[in-house]
DNA sequence: TTAATATACGACTTAATTAATCGTATATGA
DNA sequence: TCATATACGATTAATTAAGTCGTATATTAA
């Protein structure tokens, strides 16, 4: 699951939507600009987005975006398969993009690969953008040193 | 962590010499043949294995390639960390490669982020060949359907 | 009504990465 | 000494990611 830039994008834009939400649109130029997006390229994110129904947009002066769904009704998962099309790690171990390996029967890794892809999935088809808007940003303490895992304290 | 057809190719092939331990060298015709590796290709997959000191060659007749450490001494975190370069789904909350990003402050979904790299390296990085060779191949009926969980009886 | 300010959207480009292939050199041992 | 291996740099082909550009259209505040 290596998240591309649109989707880390996408993200950061949802994000402050929801942050937003309920106070009126905010336009792309500003979206960019906070998120530190390429306008441009954002142009696209949004569209596609308006596409799936989580934004609705509002041309005009004081146009712009907001959310169009529930923060509770939108999960990161969703997100993530839309821009990124797979959560798991090889196709062979993928629910909703399954593509056969013709080792299958002896591969012996297939296994280990499928634990992270179920942890991964349930963590981010749970995760919606309420949840974690709500789980706060990590403070500088709480980041990982090399070595140190989940579960450790963070 | 999306996996490429070199670390899925690297770890077939070694999975391979794991179960021929100790019983001479295997050639690359063999390893490609058994694994469905392009062969041409194989042979930098191995060159490069050989220079990290996973696997040694014997050069001529009866030659071929061979494990050159204990399968419990190499992990599939060390093979898909040399192949692919990162494990973390985003270089903010990589241990090995990190890498700053300016939002890191405000980010509300870096956290999770985190929770699935530190799920995931823990898994990657205790995986040793020889444990997940023991770990036999998944049988069909205990692989998934979409929607069930590691964790709800697999 | 019109000018300013929005989004809409296809076409295009650029850069990077991935996944190879090819030719040839060199080492080994039966 | 010849058949059979690996060694290894050069090159290519395909795909994807990331971003830009031009222009059309909708809305509304003045």
């Amino acid at each position: 699951m290596k998240l591309s830039k649109k989707t880390d994008y996408a993200l950061r834009v949802l994000f402050t939507l929801v942050e937003h939400h309920g106070r009126g649109p905010i336009p792309i130029r500003e979206l960019a600009r906070r998120n530190e997006v390429p306008k441009r390229f954002l142009e696209h994110i949004m569209l596609d987005m308006k596409a799936k129904g989580w934004v609705d947009s509002l041309p005009g002066k004081q146009g712009g975006y907001v959310l169009a769904k529930e923060p509770s009704k939108v999960t990161m998962g969703e997100v993530i398969r839309h821009f990124d099309g797979i959560l798991a790690p090889i196709g062979c171990v993928s629910a909703t993009h399954y593509q056969r390996c013709s080792q299958e029967s002896v591969c012996r890794f297939r296994r280990i690969l499928l634990d992270a892809r179920n942890y991964v999935a349930r963590l981010m088809e749970q995760a919606t953008l309420a949840s974690v808007f709500l789980g706060a940003p990590v403070k500088e303490r709480e980041v990982f040193a090399p070595g140190l895992m989940a579960g450790d304290g963070i």
